[in-house]
DNA sequence: CTTACGTGTCATGTT
DNA sequence: CGAACATGACACGTA
């Protein structure tokens, strides 16, 4: 049902609060829908110029393109002006939309989105052991101390010194738990060092999560980076894997982020599917214990100063198990920059005496993965269509190591953007058509009312009647201001104020009745105006005068039904008069229809454009998150590739020997502890856990 | 003269 | 069913 609308007509200087207006008018046919929906479709799709990939991005939560796509035309449909003005904060609204749940499903999920640049890592805790060949071969879980178990050498204890009470229950207590599930079930082995290990190794690393494990990320994340086994293809593969799947969690927007960050949906293949296994040969549990990745749980995007001082934190629990030759954890840990570290695959100075192969980093393939993916998606925004200020703002971002500014949504690359946007892309409508929407619609759309008036030019006439300088185009820019609330006098209903009804009396009549005194007009001139209003009149008018219609036009055109039948009774009119006098209240009534038509048309283009800016403030958005999250990933990775690199190196053998990283490696359990063991079977493993994401995800 | 644009009008469909 | 409204298409005037 459509009550006094009127189309909001709106500049460029008033899409804030239409913007942020919302009104909820009658639903439209299905037919209408879809009409409308192509041609906001059509038009979306012109004004991007550029193909613009949103969909990858927003999947079709945002309320403009869904509903360009699926329904209601947001942009396109009628207003109550009435609730133009009602303002909802933030992300704009299309202020006819009529979704509103879209709207603010829509933006909390944006919301979720952006809060992604806090990206958090729940504790963990890594607990070490040793695994391997015991020399008696009757090693279990019960004596921990008979093999490597330096958290029971006193000697090592003294290292740690008064202050490590805590820590060390802490550890005694891990160590029995971590017992119970390893040792206690470790059958005597003996032999050939693989013959030793169970056959089901694999199920070792995706032991069963403990409670502090987040299922999804921490596994995704820390499983693969631990196996320093991998070839780089393989660790490229992972990444890439762990990418998608990070990806696909971030657009999962129908869920919290929290949620898609930590827990990993009920049939997620790398987050469940652990099972300790059942006889998990253990020769020698020990040498390193519960060495803790605790602290995580702060932003690690930022690696904030909690986050920083985790190394530190972890050393302490470290030192009791490292012996003299350690080199300083501050000196090796505390910094950030650990490509020093990190790249030079040779383990750092204190670990290796062995002339084994290099460890091969397991980083090294990530890290590339890593840039590459970052340069790629430097592409990819300069190439769908960011302008260069966005381009070089989104490379500086990631050049940057000042942290992260996701904030992005008034960053001045976002005002840069619309701007660039509104400058170029629609410098043709904007310019020309927002100049004269503003000037004319604002107007209309503060005022709202249809009040379309063909008296308008009536009145300017009559008023210019009795102005000494009329101006011509006085007469149009009334017409296109008329709901200007200075016209008030245009509006049809008020007709009646200080309006004379002499419209339609004959010319000559008018003039003598309405002109001024001879005295202040030279007869020349008064023909010339007359001439000069006859042309300012419109077709209808003089047809009106012609036929001496007794009523205005005005009349003819806005009066009620009622008022109007009535205002036709009170006078004896031919078949002619009465002909035309429907014909000019049709007409009348269909210029206000059409001249309300285009400009909600208009407003359709302006709201469009509003929209495909916005979107394209998303996407960039988006996709300076993205690079903020590979920043924040790889630095966790270096991090944790330390702290592998860190750990590995101060395992000690039964003789006080560091372990050959080419002969052993450290693989992390899904239980949160570390189990050394050799590296052919870190190598299967791998290979093992490599096919299954694979499988899973087809 | 051509073209783009604004406007009015008509036909037709919808509310 | 008629009035009012919406809109595509066309005509016309003008810069």
């Amino acid at each position: 049902m459509w009550t006094v609308e009127t189309v909001s007509h709106v500049g460029l200087e008033d899409l804030d609060w239409v913007s942020n207006s919302c009104t909820f008018r009658a639903m439209l046919s299905l037919k209408k829908y879809l009409t409308e929906g192509l041609l906001q479709f059509t038009i979306l799709l012109s004004l991007i110029g550029v193909r613009v990939d949103v969909d990858t991005y927003l999947t079709s939560q945002l309320p403009p393109l869904r509903e360009i796509i699926l329904g209601p035309s947001s942009a396109y449909t009628q207003t109550q002006f009435h609730n133009l003005r009602n303002t909802l904060d933030g992300y704009g609204i299309h202020p006819k939309s009529i979704d509103l749940d879209n709207y603010f499903t829509a933006r909390r999920l944006l919301n979720q989105v952006r809060a992604l640049d806090r990206f958090q890592v729940p504790t963990t805790e890594v607990n070490a052991w040793l695994v391997h060949r015991d020399p008696e071969g009757s090693v279990s879980g019960s004596q921990p101390s008979s093999g490597l178990a330096l958290e029971s050498s006193s000697g090592l204890q003294d290292v740690t010194g008064p202050d490590n009470g805590v820590r060390e229950s802490e550890t005694e207590q891990g160590f029995s738990e971590d017992l119970e599930d390893l040792g206690a079930v470790a059958p005597p082995v003996s032999g050939d060092l693989t013959k030793e290990f169970p056959a089901d190794i694999s199920s070792i690393t995706e032991a069963v999560p403990s409670e502090s494990e987040p299922p999804g990320l921490q596994n995704n994340l820390l499983s693969p980076l631990l196996t320093g086994t991998e070839s780089p293809f393989d660790l490229e593969q992972q990444w890439q894997d762990l990418m998608s799947i990070m990806e696909m969690q971030a657009m999962e927007v129908n869920t919290s982020t929290s949620e898609v960050l930590y827990n990993a949906p009920p049939g997620d293949p790398l987050s469940t599917n652990y099972s300790l296994a059942p006889n998990t040969p253990i020769n020698q549990n020990v040498s390193l214990h519960q060495a803790s990745l605790g602290g995580c749980s702060q932003d690690f995007s930022l690696f904030s100063p909690e986050v920083e001082s985790l190394p530190v934190a972890s050393s302490s629990t470290l030192l009791p198990l490292v012996p003299s030759n350690s080199t300083s954890l501050n000196s090796t840990f505390g910094s950030t920059n650990l490509a020093g570290l990190f790249f030079p695959p040779q383990l750092n100075g204190t670990a290796n005496d062995t002339a084994g192969p290099e460890l091969p980093d397991p980083l090294g393939g990530l890290l590339d993965e890593a840039m590459l993916d970052e340069i790629s998606l430097m592409d990819l925004a300069i190439e769908e269509g960011f302008n260069p200020v966005q381009a070089s703002q989104l490379e500086e971002e990631f050049d940057s190591d000042s942290g992260l500014s996701l904030d992005s949504s008034h960053s001045p690359s976002s005002l840069s953007s619309s701007e660039g946007s509104s400058s170029s892309s629609s410098s043709s409508s904007s310019s020309s058509s927002s100049s004269a929407s503003s000037s004319a619609s604002s107007s209309f759309s503060e005022e709202g009312a249809v009040g379309y008036s063909s008296d308008s030019e009536t009145l300017d006439l009559e008023e210019a009647e009795g102005a000494v300088g009329y101006q011509p185009e006085y007469s149009k820019f009334c017409r296109m201001s008329y709901q200007d609330p200075s016209q008030l006098s245009c509006l049809p209903y008020l007709e009646h104020v200080g309006h004379n009804h002499t419209y339609n009396m004959a010319p000559s009549a008018l003039d003598s009745a309405d002109l001024p005194p001879p005295s202040t007009l030279k007869k020349g001139s008064k023909e010339k105006q007359a001439d000069f209003l006859d042309k300012q009149m419109s077709r209808d008018e003089h047809r009106a005068r012609a036929m001496k219609i007794p009523f205005t036009n005005d009349k003819i055109i806005n009066l009620p039904v009622e008022e109007f039948n009535e205002l036709l009774s009170k006078y004896q009119l031919s078949e002619a008069q009465l002909s035309l006098i429907r014909d000019i209240r049709r007409r009348g009534k269909n210029k206000m229809a059409a001249q309300n038509c285009r400009k909600r048309k208009l407003d359709t283009i302006l709201n469009l454009e509003r929209d495909v800016e916005d979107l394209q403030r998303d996407k960039a958005r988006l996709l300076r998150e993205k690079v903020e999250f590979l920043r924040s990933l790889r630095q966790m990775k270096q991090k944790v590739q330390s702290l592998y690199q860190e750990v590995f190196g101060r395992l000690r053998d039964e003789n006080g020997r560091p372990y050959s990283p080419s002969q052993y490696a450290l693989q992390y359990a899904g239980d949160g502890s570390v189990l050394l063991i050799p590296r052919t079977l870190a190598d299967q493993q791998a290979r093992r856990q490599e096919r299954k994401p694979k499988d899973r995800r087809k």
